[in-house]
DNA sequence: TCAGTTCACTTGCGATTTGCAAGTAGTATT
DNA sequence: AATACTACTTGCAAATCGCAAGTGAACTGA
Protein backbone atom coordinates (compact mmCIF):
# COMPACT_ATOMS: atom_id res chain seq x y z
CA UNK A 1 0.00 0.00 0.00
CA UNK A 2 1.00 3.41 -0.77
CA UNK A 3 2.44 5.45 1.90
CA UNK A 4 0.23 8.33 3.92
CA UNK A 5 1.15 12.00 3.14
CA UNK A 6 1.51 12.93 6.08
CA UNK A 7 2.19 16.85 6.08
CA UNK A 8 5.49 16.39 7.30
CA UNK A 9 6.97 19.13 9.72
CA UNK A 10 9.90 21.31 9.69
CA UNK A 11 10.98 20.36 13.15
CA UNK A 12 10.27 18.42 15.99
CA UNK A 13 10.00 22.02 18.14
CA UNK A 14 6.84 22.61 19.54
CA UNK A 15 6.58 26.45 18.80
CA UNK A 16 7.38 24.68 14.94
CA UNK A 17 4.41 22.61 15.57
CA UNK A 18 2.15 25.69 16.35
CA UNK A 19 3.53 28.17 14.15
CA UNK A 20 2.60 25.55 11.26
CA UNK A 21 -1.03 25.49 12.14
CA UNK A 22 -1.43 28.95 13.75
CA UNK A 23 1.36 31.22 11.70
CA UNK A 24 -0.54 33.63 9.46
CA UNK A 25 -2.11 37.11 9.45
CA UNK A 26 -5.50 34.96 9.82
CA UNK A 27 -5.79 31.83 11.54
CA UNK A 28 -5.83 33.87 14.50
CA UNK A 29 -8.35 36.60 14.34
CA UNK A 30 -10.69 33.43 13.13
CA UNK A 31 -9.87 32.05 16.57
CA UNK A 32 -10.58 35.52 18.19
CA UNK A 33 -13.51 36.24 17.02
CA UNK A 34 -14.74 32.97 18.08
CA UNK A 35 -13.42 33.05 21.27
CA UNK A 36 -13.95 36.72 22.28
CA UNK A 37 -16.89 37.91 19.95
CA UNK A 38 -18.42 34.26 20.11
CA UNK A 39 -19.31 34.66 16.46
CA UNK A 40 -20.54 31.15 14.62
CA UNK A 41 -21.33 32.03 11.04
CA UNK A 42 -19.45 32.66 7.79
CA UNK A 43 -20.98 35.87 7.39
CA UNK A 44 -19.83 36.89 10.48
CA UNK A 45 -15.96 36.40 10.14
CA UNK A 46 -16.30 37.87 6.96
CA UNK A 47 -17.41 41.35 8.92
CA UNK A 48 -15.06 41.42 10.94
CA UNK A 49 -12.58 44.94 10.11
CA UNK A 50 -9.99 43.31 9.03
CA UNK A 51 -11.52 42.50 5.70
CA UNK A 52 -10.83 38.68 4.95
CA UNK A 53 -11.21 37.93 1.82
CA UNK A 54 -13.94 35.11 1.16
CA UNK A 55 -11.47 32.59 -0.72
CA UNK A 56 -9.14 32.97 2.50
CA UNK A 57 -11.73 32.69 4.94
CA UNK A 58 -13.17 29.36 3.85
CA UNK A 59 -9.36 27.88 2.85
CA UNK A 60 -8.70 28.50 6.85
CA UNK A 61 -12.06 27.36 8.19
CA UNK A 62 -10.89 24.15 6.28
CA UNK A 63 -7.61 23.97 8.03
CA UNK A 64 -8.69 24.97 10.92
CA UNK A 65 -11.28 22.37 11.37
CA UNK A 66 -8.68 19.67 9.92
CA UNK A 67 -6.24 20.41 12.75
CA UNK A 68 -8.92 19.73 15.13
CA UNK A 69 -9.97 23.37 16.13
CA UNK A 70 -13.28 24.21 14.96
CA UNK A 71 -15.63 22.00 14.27
CA UNK A 72 -19.37 22.91 11.91
CA UNK A 73 -22.75 21.93 12.00
CA UNK A 74 -25.87 23.15 10.32
CA UNK A 75 -27.82 25.74 11.85
CA UNK A 76 -31.11 24.06 13.08
CA UNK A 77 -33.42 26.89 12.66
CA UNK A 78 -32.04 27.83 9.07
CA UNK A 79 -30.19 25.42 7.18
CA UNK A 80 -28.28 27.67 5.09
CA UNK A 81 -26.09 28.57 7.95
CA UNK A 82 -23.27 27.10 9.27
CA UNK A 83 -22.02 27.13 12.87
CA UNK A 84 -18.48 27.21 13.45
CA UNK A 85 -17.53 26.20 17.32
CA UNK A 86 -14.29 25.61 18.92
CA UNK A 87 -13.42 22.41 20.02
CA UNK A 88 -11.60 21.60 22.99
CA UNK A 89 -8.26 22.17 21.28
CA UNK A 90 -9.19 25.25 19.67
CA UNK A 91 -10.21 26.55 23.46
CA UNK A 92 -7.04 25.32 24.77
CA UNK A 93 -5.77 28.20 22.18
CA UNK A 94 -6.89 31.19 25.10
CA UNK A 95 -3.47 31.83 26.33
CA UNK A 96 -2.38 32.75 23.09
CA UNK A 97 -5.12 34.97 22.18
CA UNK A 98 -4.84 36.60 25.55
CA UNK A 99 -0.78 37.14 25.51
CA UNK A 100 -1.66 38.19 22.20
CA UNK A 101 -4.11 41.25 23.29
CA UNK A 102 -1.49 42.50 26.19
CA UNK A 103 1.49 42.97 24.23
CA UNK A 104 -0.07 43.99 21.19
CA UNK A 105 -1.72 47.13 23.43
CA UNK A 106 0.97 47.41 25.22
CA UNK A 107 3.41 47.76 22.51
CA UNK A 108 1.44 48.97 19.42
CA UNK A 109 -0.90 51.72 19.23
CA UNK A 110 -4.29 50.17 19.43
CA UNK A 111 -7.71 51.12 19.98
CA UNK A 112 -8.31 48.75 23.13
CA UNK A 113 -9.27 50.82 26.34
CA UNK A 114 -6.28 50.97 28.76
CA UNK A 115 -8.82 50.01 31.90
CA UNK A 116 -9.47 46.73 30.35
CA UNK A 117 -6.18 46.04 29.64
CA UNK A 118 -5.02 46.47 32.75
CA UNK A 119 -7.77 44.52 34.38
CA UNK A 120 -6.60 41.80 32.01
CA UNK A 121 -3.88 41.33 32.80
CA UNK A 122 -3.91 42.11 36.38
CA UNK A 123 -6.90 39.13 36.36
CA UNK A 124 -5.22 36.70 33.79
CA UNK A 125 -6.39 33.37 35.59
CA UNK A 126 -9.95 35.27 36.02
CA UNK A 127 -9.86 36.17 32.22
CA UNK A 128 -9.03 33.08 31.01
CA UNK A 129 -11.89 31.25 33.55
CA UNK A 130 -14.52 33.12 32.35
CA UNK A 131 -13.37 32.52 28.45
CA UNK A 132 -13.18 28.76 29.33
CA UNK A 133 -16.81 28.82 31.41
CA UNK A 134 -18.35 30.78 28.61
CA UNK A 135 -17.44 27.95 26.29
CA UNK A 136 -18.65 25.09 28.32
CA UNK A 137 -22.09 26.64 28.26
CA UNK A 138 -22.08 27.13 24.67
CA UNK A 139 -22.44 30.65 25.75
CA UNK A 140 -22.33 33.86 23.88
CA UNK A 141 -20.70 36.13 25.79
CA UNK A 142 -19.01 39.18 23.94
CA UNK A 143 -15.30 39.43 25.68
CA UNK A 144 -14.02 42.29 22.92
CA UNK A 145 -16.09 44.89 20.82
CA UNK A 146 -16.08 43.93 17.01
CA UNK A 147 -16.47 47.04 14.18
CA UNK A 148 -18.83 49.78 14.45
CA UNK A 149 -22.09 49.09 12.90
CA UNK A 150 -21.35 52.68 11.25
CA UNK B 1 4.80 67.74 1.28
CA UNK B 2 3.84 64.46 0.70
CA UNK B 3 2.20 62.48 3.33
CA UNK B 4 4.24 59.99 5.22
CA UNK B 5 3.58 56.30 3.89
CA UNK B 6 1.92 55.26 7.59
CA UNK B 7 2.25 51.33 7.14
CA UNK B 8 -2.03 51.77 8.20
CA UNK B 9 -3.41 49.10 10.17
CA UNK B 10 -6.40 46.79 8.85
CA UNK B 11 -8.15 47.50 12.17
CA UNK B 12 -7.74 48.91 15.79
CA UNK B 13 -7.54 45.49 17.63
CA UNK B 14 -4.69 44.57 19.35
CA UNK B 15 -4.67 41.06 18.03
CA UNK B 16 -4.59 42.32 15.14
CA UNK B 17 -1.55 44.88 15.71
CA UNK B 18 0.29 41.68 16.77
CA UNK B 19 -0.36 39.54 14.39
CA UNK B 20 0.38 42.35 11.55
CA UNK B 21 3.95 42.31 12.91
CA UNK B 22 4.19 38.39 14.25
CA UNK B 23 1.81 36.63 11.92
CA UNK B 24 3.92 34.48 9.65
CA UNK B 25 5.48 31.01 9.59
CA UNK B 26 9.35 32.31 10.57
CA UNK B 27 9.57 35.38 13.07
CA UNK B 28 8.30 33.77 16.10
CA UNK B 29 11.01 30.87 15.78
CA UNK B 30 13.89 33.56 14.97
CA UNK B 31 12.47 35.14 18.78
CA UNK B 32 12.62 31.55 19.36
CA UNK B 33 16.30 30.97 18.80
CA UNK B 34 17.26 34.32 20.38
CA UNK B 35 15.10 33.88 23.64
CA UNK B 36 15.81 30.36 24.30
CA UNK B 37 18.81 29.24 22.79
CA UNK B 38 20.30 32.39 23.02
CA UNK B 39 21.45 32.56 19.19
CA UNK B 40 23.14 35.97 17.92
CA UNK B 41 23.96 35.77 14.26
CA UNK B 42 23.12 35.53 10.73
CA UNK B 43 24.44 32.05 10.19
CA UNK B 44 23.25 30.62 13.52
CA UNK B 45 19.30 31.12 12.84
CA UNK B 46 20.25 29.67 9.36
CA UNK B 47 21.56 26.65 11.10
CA UNK B 48 17.88 26.09 12.57
CA UNK B 49 16.17 22.89 12.08
CA UNK B 50 13.31 24.35 9.88
CA UNK B 51 15.91 25.53 7.57
CA UNK B 52 14.96 29.24 6.63
CA UNK B 53 15.80 30.55 3.51
CA UNK B 54 18.39 33.19 3.64
CA UNK B 55 16.76 36.05 1.94
CA UNK B 56 13.68 35.29 3.75
CA UNK B 57 15.72 35.37 7.31
CA UNK B 58 17.56 38.45 6.09
CA UNK B 59 14.10 39.86 5.11
CA UNK B 60 12.64 38.74 8.60
CA UNK B 61 15.44 40.49 10.56
CA UNK B 62 14.76 43.65 8.61
CA UNK B 63 11.49 43.65 9.95
CA UNK B 64 11.70 43.19 13.31
CA UNK B 65 14.35 45.50 14.03
CA UNK B 66 11.69 48.06 12.13
CA UNK B 67 9.35 47.22 14.92
CA UNK B 68 11.63 47.51 17.04
CA UNK B 69 11.94 44.02 18.25
CA UNK B 70 15.59 43.26 18.14
CA UNK B 71 18.75 45.98 17.61
CA UNK B 72 22.36 45.00 15.62
CA UNK B 73 25.58 45.76 16.11
CA UNK B 74 28.79 44.61 14.98
CA UNK B 75 30.99 41.70 16.91
CA UNK B 76 34.02 43.74 18.28
CA UNK B 77 35.95 40.88 18.14
CA UNK B 78 35.02 39.71 14.28
CA UNK B 79 33.74 43.25 12.62
CA UNK B 80 31.98 40.64 9.95
CA UNK B 81 29.44 39.51 12.29
CA UNK B 82 26.45 40.78 13.22
CA UNK B 83 25.15 40.46 16.63
CA UNK B 84 21.17 40.80 16.78
CA UNK B 85 19.66 40.90 20.44
CA UNK B 86 16.08 41.26 21.83
CA UNK B 87 15.13 44.81 22.91
CA UNK B 88 12.48 44.97 26.04
CA UNK B 89 9.78 44.78 23.61
CA UNK B 90 11.00 41.93 22.24
CA UNK B 91 11.64 40.27 25.59
CA UNK B 92 8.17 40.89 26.11
CA UNK B 93 7.15 38.18 23.39
CA UNK B 94 8.06 35.54 26.16
CA UNK B 95 4.50 34.97 27.48
CA UNK B 96 3.81 34.43 23.75
CA UNK B 97 6.44 32.08 23.29
CA UNK B 98 6.07 30.36 26.28
CA UNK B 99 2.08 29.62 25.56
CA UNK B 100 2.96 28.28 21.92
CA UNK B 101 5.26 25.99 23.44
CA UNK B 102 2.47 24.97 26.02
CA UNK B 103 0.05 24.16 23.18
CA UNK B 104 2.10 23.03 20.31
CA UNK B 105 3.27 20.26 23.01
CA UNK B 106 0.04 19.31 24.60
CA UNK B 107 -2.13 19.06 21.02
CA UNK B 108 0.78 18.13 18.22
CA UNK B 109 3.14 15.54 18.46
CA UNK B 110 6.54 17.03 19.34
CA UNK B 111 10.07 16.22 20.19
CA UNK B 112 9.49 18.47 23.43
CA UNK B 113 10.20 16.29 26.64
CA UNK B 114 7.23 15.86 28.90
CA UNK B 115 9.02 16.51 31.75
CA UNK B 116 10.04 19.90 30.73
CA UNK B 117 6.64 20.65 29.61
CA UNK B 118 4.86 19.73 32.90
CA UNK B 119 7.48 21.88 34.76
CA UNK B 120 6.71 24.92 32.17
CA UNK B 121 3.11 24.53 32.75
CA UNK B 122 3.07 24.53 36.16
CA UNK B 123 6.18 26.95 37.00
CA UNK B 124 5.40 29.47 34.40
CA UNK B 125 5.83 32.75 36.51
CA UNK B 126 9.66 30.96 37.56
CA UNK B 127 10.24 30.46 33.76
CA UNK B 128 9.34 33.53 32.67
CA UNK B 129 11.39 35.25 35.01
CA UNK B 130 14.28 32.78 34.53
CA UNK B 131 14.42 33.85 30.77
CA UNK B 132 13.71 37.74 31.39
CA UNK B 133 16.54 37.96 34.14
CA UNK B 134 18.90 35.95 31.41
CA UNK B 135 18.04 38.64 29.22
CA UNK B 136 19.13 41.25 31.33
CA UNK B 137 22.23 39.68 32.03
CA UNK B 138 22.72 39.76 28.26
CA UNK B 139 23.24 35.71 29.22
CA UNK B 140 23.69 32.73 26.76
CA UNK B 141 21.34 30.38 28.82
CA UNK B 142 20.03 28.10 26.98
CA UNK B 143 16.31 26.74 27.69
CA UNK B 144 15.69 24.44 24.87
CA UNK B 145 17.85 22.46 22.64
CA UNK B 146 18.91 22.97 19.18
CA UNK B 147 19.57 21.11 16.74
CA UNK B 148 21.46 18.30 16.28
CA UNK B 149 24.99 18.32 15.44
CA UNK B 150 25.04 15.45 13.96
C1' DT C 1 50.88 40.18 1.35
C1' DC C 2 47.97 37.67 -0.74
C1' DA C 3 45.09 33.54 -1.67
C1' DG C 4 41.50 31.25 0.43
C1' DT C 5 37.73 31.23 3.68
C1' DT C 6 33.98 33.02 6.40
C1' DC C 7 30.12 35.96 7.19
C1' DA C 8 26.14 38.51 6.09
C1' DC C 9 23.76 39.36 3.03
C1' DT C 10 21.65 40.26 -2.31
C1' DT C 11 19.90 38.79 -6.76
C1' DG C 12 17.31 35.98 -10.09
C1' DC C 13 13.61 33.24 -10.95
C1' DG C 14 10.03 29.64 -10.95
C1' DA C 15 6.41 28.12 -7.79
C1' DT C 16 3.11 29.07 -4.43
C1' DT C 17 -0.03 32.06 -2.00
C1' DT C 18 -2.71 36.19 -1.67
C1' DG C 19 -6.33 39.49 -2.59
C1' DC C 20 -10.05 41.13 -5.33
C1' DA C 21 -14.11 40.41 -8.21
C1' DA C 22 -17.47 37.69 -10.00
C1' DG C 23 -20.16 33.57 -10.13
C1' DT C 24 -22.89 29.46 -8.18
C1' DA C 25 -25.77 26.21 -5.41
C1' DG C 26 -28.82 25.37 -1.81
C1' DT C 27 -32.15 27.44 1.50
C1' DA C 28 -35.36 30.81 3.00
C1' DT C 29 -38.64 34.58 2.38
C1' DT C 30 -42.52 37.06 0.20
C1' DA D 1 -42.72 32.00 -8.54
C1' DA D 2 -39.54 35.40 -7.91
C1' DT D 3 -36.20 37.42 -5.06
C1' DA D 4 -32.86 37.32 -1.50
C1' DC D 5 -29.61 35.30 1.56
C1' DT D 6 -25.78 32.20 2.94
C1' DA D 7 -21.73 29.82 2.19
C1' DC D 8 -18.99 29.08 -0.55
C1' DT D 9 -16.01 28.43 -5.59
C1' DT D 10 -13.55 30.17 -9.60
C1' DG D 11 -10.45 33.14 -12.31
C1' DC D 12 -6.71 35.93 -12.48
C1' DA D 13 -3.16 39.46 -11.54
C1' DA D 14 0.02 40.70 -8.02
C1' DA D 15 2.72 39.74 -4.18
C1' DT D 16 5.42 36.55 -1.57
C1' DC D 17 8.17 32.35 -0.96
C1' DG D 18 11.86 29.14 -1.48
C1' DC D 19 15.88 27.59 -3.68
C1' DA D 20 20.37 28.46 -5.87
C1' DA D 21 23.94 31.27 -7.01
C1' DG D 22 26.55 35.45 -6.49
C1' DT D 23 28.75 39.63 -4.00
C1' DG D 24 31.65 42.34 -0.93
C1' DA D 25 33.87 43.12 3.30
C1' DA D 26 36.57 41.05 7.01
C1' DC D 27 39.45 37.45 8.82
C1' DT D 28 43.09 33.62 8.60
C1' DG D 29 47.09 31.07 7.46
C1' DA D 30 51.33 30.79 4.57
Amino acid sequence: MPAKHKPQRRSSCPVNASLEILGDRWSLLIIRDLMLRSYRTYKEFLSSDEGIATNILAERLKRLEAAGIISTSRDAEDRRKVVYRLTAKGIDLAPIVVELILWGAQHEATGAPPAAIRKMRGRREQFLSAIRRNWEEGGTAVFIVGPRKA
